[in-house]
RNA sequence: GUCCCCAUCGUCUAGAGGCCUAGGACACCUCCCUUUCACGGAGGCGACCGGGGUUCGAAUCCCCGUGGGGACGCCA
């Protein structure tokens, strides 16, 4: 059977570092197993689904290179199927109708919590042979509940987890249908499974209470039930849980931060899921590793120090007219305008080994293209009016030479040697003139590429 | 409260009973390189939650604690 995995997530939020590890696992089972990947939007619940969200969550997985080869599916589109089964299943008595109303069922809640108890539905209007079922009530639109065994166990073998089983007097006869008849998660999800044909469901760790009762739904439906996975939570850098409120970020957010896209793949890979001691690895790679069997069963801390080395690593590698591409951007956002001289790829080339992030990178190279304003306490520290005089020197000597990082070098040497300084004492107010910075690559580099007459013009403001 | 899950360096992890005086990576520290800051190179610090079993032998298996997390919606 071919291998068929999905990624179904709720249109209330942007596509976060969770469900983006989520969609990466399945996205990459899926491809280890020349199986297929499905997009699946599950927006059955009106009230927080927005387009907005079903476009950041798209927009997250382009951005990813999380290509899908069916969907998305849009579970609103659905609603003719839903009504088929649902149907079918009211038909065959594995579901019916319930008139409880809300109020009812939230005082029941509340005194079965102060007693103790796991907080259930009673099964007042559950039909059984021999019970007589309460008259309907004329002003409430019933629900649809499934029919759950009430004896027996419920048992999977979690592809992460081992084996799980839970007891069906555990479970108590859930909502598929709402009172306006749309119906719910649980449902949806299990018609969308068992008519898609997925054969993995890697999913969050939260669904693992979900599973037997979708178990049992499947079995009611004739359905082949799959394999499930259950992955572990990430925990924000502070071992506290991600919402909200609290340190979920959109993995656009990491696109905006200076983050290359192969850097979080790289480290959300490796996040709950290794292969020996691999840690640098690209996608192809990871999609011939990928393993289920891999993966830790425990929740993992995000840790932004290990994601910074890798962009690190991705920076150096990447294609130069791609990377300068990117930072020709966050430059336009910086208000500062690329020139043709020097070449952005080349000054990249200088720099790229020197940073962890694509908009530090960005403002570390601006100075080439806008002037760059030098800091008080650096100018005073190092512009010394002892140094001065020999910095003009250097200035007229420098303007007869060839402009190659070797003269500019010998140069350098000369006046040091002539007035028997350390090269870092010329050096660094070189550094501060030109770059308005006190690190910088090495500055016979730097002036070679910002070139003779930039270097020239910029050492003259600071000499009259 | 009830049910379910989890537990190796600060962090991500390797580890399927002897290969473990527990390996790798990030971070941290030291040194080297050096034209500043980085990069890079070489070292170093640093962990099996506790207690009982099982076994000739346990980080690995079992039980009990403890700690953490999840679920208990006409949310997904």
């Amino acid at each position: 059977m071919t291998v068929r995995t999905r990624f179904a997530p709720s249109p209330t939020g942007f596509l976060h570092i969770g469900g983006a590890r989520t969609a990466l696992f399945s996205w990459a089972y899926a491809k280890k197993n020349g199986g297929q990947f499905i997009l699946r939007i599950e927006d059955t619940d009106l009230e927080r689904s927005t387009p907005e969200a079903v476009q950041a969550i798209l927009d997250g997985m382009q951005w990813l290179g999380l290509d899908y080869d069916e969907g998305p599916f849009y579970q609103m589109q659905r609603m003719e199927t839903y009504k088929k089964m649902l149907q079918t299943m009211l038909d065959a008595g594995t579901a019916y109708y319930c008139y409880s109303s809300k109020e009812e069922l939230e005082a029941l809640r509340e005194s079965q919590m102060q007693q103790g108890l796991k907080p259930r539905y009673d099964g007042k209007w559950r039909p059984e042979s021999g019970k007589t079922l309460p008259a309907i009530p004329v002003d409430i639109s019933p629900v649809v509940r499934f029919r759950n065994p009430q004896t027996g166990v419920v048992a999977w073998d979690d592809l992460v987890k081992g084996r799980i089983e839970i007891a069906n007097a555990e479970l108590d006869d859930l909502i598929i249908a709402r009172a306006d008849g749309t119906p719910t998660y649980n449902f949806c999800v299990v018609v969308d499974d068992f008519e898609m044909g997925i054969t993995q469901v890697i999913r969050g760790d939260d669904h693992v209470n979900n599973t037997p009762r979708q178990i049992n739904m499947l079995k009611a439906l004739g359905a082949t039930v799959p394999q499930y996975a259950h992955l572990s939570m990430i925990l924000g850098g502070d071992g506290q849980k991600l919402s909200k409120r609290h340190g979920a970020v959109s993995v656009m957010q990491y696109h905006e931060d200076g983050y290359l896209r192969e850097a979080v793949l790289n480290y959300l890979s490796r996040l709950g899921w290794s292969h020996g001691d691999a840690e640098v690895f690209n996608m192809q790679q990871f999609c011939e590793w990928f393993d289920l069997d891999h993966i830790t069963p425990s929740a993992a801390q995000f840790n932004t120090e290990k994601l910074n080395w890798l962009n690190a690593h991705y920076i150096k590698e990447a294609n130069i007219d791609v990377l300068a591409l990117d930072i020709a951007t966050r430059l336009t956002k910086l208000n500062v305008e690329v020139s043709l001289q020097p070449k952005l790829q080349d000054v990249l080339a200088l720099y790229r080994e020197r940073t962890n992030n694509l908009n530090q990178l960005a403002s570390e190279v601006a100075y080439f293209y806008a002037l760059p304003k030098a800091n008080l306490a650096d100018v005073e520290k190092h512009l010394t009016p002892e140094i001065l005089p020999v910095i003009r020197t250097l200035s007229e000597k420098l303007g007869i030479i060839d402009w190659t990082a070797e003269a500019i070098h010998a140069e350098i040497n000369a006046v040091v040697a002539e007035n028997q300084l350390k090269f870092p004492k010329v050096a660094m107010p070189l550094r501060v003139m030109l770059t308005g910075n006190t690190q910088s690559p090495s500055i016979d580099q730097v002036m070679a590429l910002l070139g003779q007459k930039l270097t020239l013009a910029r050492l003259q403001k600071h000499l009259i």
